[in-house]
DNA sequence: CGTTGAACCTGTTTGC
DNA sequence: TGCAAACAGGTTCAAC
C-alpha cells in the first residue's frame, strides 16, 4: 500500500493535525517491528512535535525536548505494508491490531496500526538519522536527469529491479514501478546498461509524472489505504497496467501481461513494452552454445 | 555484481 | 459450503 505517494500523501495530511502539538503519554502493544519500544515509552513523552517530512518511503517525526539543551530526536516511521498512522478523537474506536498510540496534548491520539506488521518504528539521534538518510537513493522527483540516467546506465540488473531498489532511487514501489514503465514504454526486464538514453529520460519523466499525478490524487487504495486523517485514495482508478492482467492495454488494446521480475509479479504490455531479445531459455529452448576459443597451450611437444 | 527464494505476519481472495 | 493454497503496496538475508 504505502509506496511515495501513499507516504506523502500520509505527511501532508499529518503535518496540520500534528503541528505544534506536545506529546503526553505513550502506550504499546506488540512492539516486535520497534527497534527501540524502551527509549520511545520514555523519551518521547513530553516532547513536542516539530517538523514532519517524508524520505522515500519513511516518515520523519521531529520529537524537540523539552529541555532546551537536549538535541532533537527523529521518530522514523515506515509503514511497510500495511501500516497506517492516523490521527484519532480519544473517543474513536480503536480499530484492530493497533499497536502505538500517542496521547497528544489535544484530547487526540497518533495511533499506528498495522495487521502484518511489516511496518518499523525507531526513535533516534542526529548520527544514527545521518546513516539511515545515508542509505537511501535520490528522490525520484528531484533527480535530475543527468543524475537519474548515470546510476541506471552503469547497472546490469534488471529495470524493474533498478527502480524498486531504495538505494537508486527512494519511494518507489511495485505500483509505480509498472505504472512508470508502461507509461514509458520499458520491457520492466530490460537491463538498465541496455537501454538507450533517450529511454532512460523518457522513463524519468514518466516516473515524475506518474509520482506527481498520484500524490495529487491522493495515493492508490487498493484495500485499505487512508490518509492521517482516513480518507482513501483514487489513483487506483488511473492504473494503466498494474493489477490489469488480461485486461486490454489503454493504449492499444492488447492484453496486460503478468510475469515475476524482480521476484514481484510484474503487469505490462506485451505489445508496446518490447521484450529483450533472447534472455529468458523457454522450456524446451536451448541454451546457446557458447563458443571457446581452442586453447591448445600444450600441443608443443 | 546480480538473482532467487525464503522469511517476517495476518488477512483476503481464489480454486478445487 | 469448506478448506487449503495463493497472494498482497515492503525489506532483508543467505545461498548461488
Amino acid at each position: 500500500m504505502p509506496e511515495l505517494p501513499e507516504v506523502e500523501t500520509v505527511c501532508r495530511s499529518l503535518r496540520p493535525l500534528l503541528a505544534g502539538r506536545r506529546i503526553l503519554r505513550v502506550e504499546m502493544g506488540k512492539t516486535d517491528f520497534v527497534d527501540n519500544p524502551g527509549e520511545i515509552a520514555e523519551l518521547a513523552p513530553g516532547c513536542a512535535i516539530g517538523s514532519v517530512q517524508r524520505h522515500g518511503k519513511f516518515l520523519e517525526l521531529m520529537l524537540e525536548r523539552a529541555e532546551a539543551n537536549q538535541s532533537p530526536l527523529s521518530l522514523f516511521v515506515h509503514l511497510g505494508m500495511t501500516g497506517r498512522l492516523r490521527v484519532c478523537d480519544k473517543e474513536d474506536e480503536v480499530a484492530a491490531h493497533t499497536h502505538i498510540v500517542f496521547g497528544l496534548n489535544d484530547a487526540r491520539e497518533l495511533r499506528y496500526t498495522d495487521p502484518r506488521r511489516f511496518g518499523r518504528m525507531a526513535l533516534v539521534r542526529r548520527a544514527e538519522r545521518e546513516t539511515i538518510l545515508g542509505k537511501l537513493g535520490a528522490e525520484p522527483l528531484e533527480i535530475t536527469k543527468a543524475d537519474f540516467c548515470e546510476r541506471i546506465a552503469k547497472r546490469r540488473a534488471r529495470i524493474k529491479a533498478l527502480l524498486l531498489d531504495q538505494s537508486v532511487l527512494r519511494g518507489i514501489g511495485n505500483i509505480y514501478a509498472d505504472e512508470s514503465l508502461w507509461r514509458a514504454r520499458i520491457h520492466p526486464m530490460r537491463l538498465g546498461a541496455h537501454l538507450r538514453r533517450d529511454e532512460i529520460a523518457h522513463l524519468r519523466s514518466a516516473v515524475q509524472k506518474i509520482l506527481s499525478e498520484a500524490i495529487r490524487l491522493g495515493g492508490s487504495s487498493i484495500s485499505d489505504f487512508v490518509d492521517a486523517a482516513g480518507a482513501p485514495g483514487e489513483f487506483q482508478l488511473r492504473h494503466r497496467a498494474y493489477g490489469r492482467e488480461g485486461k486490454g492495454c489503454p493504449r492499444c488494446g492488447s492484453a496486460i501481461k503478468r510475469a515475476i521480475v524482480a521476484g514481484r509479479s510484474s503487469f505490462y504490455c506485451g505489445k508496446c513494452q518490447r521484450a529483450p531479445r533472447q534472455k529468458t531459455r523457454r522450456k524446451g529452448q536451448r541454451q546457446r552454445k557458447i563458443k571457446i576459443a581452442p586453447k591448445r597451450l600444450n600441443r608443443a611437444a
